[in-house]
DNA sequence: AAGGCACCGTTCATCAAGTGAACGATATTA
DNA sequence: TAATATCGTTCACTTGATGAACGGTGCCTT
């Protein structure tokens, strides 16, 4: 499945390095190979991706995999709602470690 | 799977509410019934959990799921641990949204 | 007492998602 | 030229989660 979590993560790695292996994709981001190959195929299909076969001055052919117009509009506007929904997350982390902190105080004082 | 988010947030709502159903802890939760009733097994294979039939006034024949001593300390245990883990979430979730303004910002001006 | 209803824990067939070994194609090296 | 390395692609397999269905039990109404 291709989330927005990771049609972020591939977008913003593919943007800063569009020459890679989807294997090496893979190890950066922490999941399978068989999953980057599919979000990848998602990606073109969805127009935000261009693959590019690259001939480098060696005469050697590898791939580049380009951001689209679309495909940089895309990352633009999920970098703003991440923002949003990371600033979210930080207000329930921040309650959250105050009610774990509260707890442990309780029961060390307990035992006291 | 039993993980130790799921061990934490059972042993958690078992102990402020021991005589609560599969159903609605699954829902509280938000996670399948299924899943409690495997999670809910496990502790108690583990010995963390005692469940108990509790004959009110009414005759009425209902479930106490009881943490043992043995429940009580891990769960103690584990409020230590995901207080130092949510700490780092905390560091890390401040770096994310740190570099997600920056680029928020990058992308106005170059716009502007 | 009997029938109906509601809720309980338990089971398990079914589904969805992720995995990585294996493959053919191609580039590089010995 | 043969061997090796790396590429993208495929797909059988594993894993986890799901919730409909079931039998058991308490409770209410008739």
């Amino acid at each position: 499945m291709l989330t927005d979590e990771y049609r972020f993560k591939i977008l913003k790695e593919l943007q800063q390095d569009p020459d890679i292996s989807q294997r090496e994709l893979a190890s950066r981001l922490g999941i399978s190979l068989g999953k980057v190959n599919f979000c990848l195929k998602a990606l073109i299909e969805k127009g935000l991706v261009k693959v590019e076969n690259f001939r480098n001055n060696a005469n050697k052919v590898s791939y580049l995999y380009l951001l689209t117009p679309k495909g940089i509009e895309d990352r633009a506007i999920l970098t703003r709602h991440f923002l949003q929904k990371k600033l979210q997350e930080y207000e329930s982390l921040t309650q959250e470690i105050e009610e774990l902190r509260k707890e442990v105080l309780t029961k060390k004082s307990e035992n006291d």
